[in-house]
DNA sequence: CGATATTTGATATGGTCCATAACAATTATC
DNA sequence: GATAATTGTTATGGACCATATCAAATATCG
């Protein structure tokens, strides 16, 4: 039983009726208002890794609401305390940011006494990148958070086979779509 | 957040050493400026899924670049498709949209006469929606460029039976997490 | 009936993220 | 040493998202 397919082509404007009538011939939820058919979308790729993408990111900052990280921030702390010396340039491209729009990120982060500019003394145009002593104990307990309450999650979903089989299926998704 | 579709450059930066790096053993890539190491990031769950997400809809869009249509813009005409007769309020819930973002994108719809907004004569305040013969045809080709050049390649890369798995579980994760 | 509240589409507006151009300082190249 | 390239930065515009607000139409209820 296909919920209310109804209406074909002008099924709305024909008649001539007035209006008080409105077709009550299908078992409704409560208040009625009858859920539309999502069809061909429910297995769009785009459409359902976007909404996936968008719950993940909201789970991700309830998550973390206690550090005020976002996930860009979040990767920015990993990324740097990984590769301890790398400037500016090689971080954000690293993460797909570009140059400019790194600055503001990373203004933040400085000012919240996360992670250092160093001026380089190879080339004086660079800035080398490292966490503070602040910075890497902030990441710690998030890296804790983020396990515990976010990455968790999916085990509870899926399952840890199903769960390393999603994240494999994105990574390659993400290299050689 | 991080990401962006910039494809790297890859600054010739042939090796040398102004400095001492501890780069211990890892596949390069050819010109080789010393790639960074992701570590963590590729697990991380929000990391991957929104590199995937990207990917997914420049590729859609390329595909899509002879009919000029958004991803947005095809989930509402197979939405409208599946569900004719309903009004803007609806479609646009049912898709995640707020009703003030979507009046430009059905302005954009209508004026490519792809879509039709009717005056509901039951209830004048709201417009019925409905694809227009230019738009049935129009979706009907874009639905099939989806399905050979887009969703197909989801095929290549991991197989049927996977696809399937990895869309099933980017619903559930959609609509569970 | 009529006063009030609600709904619908729409506008205005602000925020965030993304992308490009341009600039000063520094370094690389020839 | 003149020119080109790189680094961090600013300025700016676009796309997308969210809130407040409005007029018209409808619903609700005294």
């Amino acid at each position: 039983m296909t919920v209310s397919k109804t209406a074909e082509k002008s099924s709305e404007k024909s008649g001539e009726a007035t209006k008080g009538r409105k077709d009550a011939s299908e078992p409704q939820g409560p208040g009625s208002a009858e859920a539309l058919q999502l069809g061909e979308l429910s297995e769009q790729l785009g459409y359902v890794l976007k909404r996936a993408q968008l719950k993940v990111f909201e789970n991700f900052l309830r998550c973390m609401a206690s550090l005020q990280l976002t996930p860009a921030q979040f990767s920015v702390l990993l990324l740097v305390e990984k590769n301890p010396g790398r400037n500016q340039t090689e971080i954000a491209s690293t993460l797909g940011i570009l140059r400019p729009n790194f600055v503001a990120l990373l203004d933040n982060l400085e000012s919240r006494d996360l992670c250092a500019r160093i001026r380089s003394t190879n080339d004086r145009r660079s800035h080398i990148l490292m966490l503070t002593d602040k910075g890497k104990a902030v990441l710690a307990r998030a890296k804790k958070l983020v396990a515990t309450k976010h990455e968790a999650r999916l085990n509870d979903l899926l399952g840890q086979a199903n769960r390393e089989a999603l994240i494999a299926m994105l990574s390659k998704v993400a290299s050689e779509f």
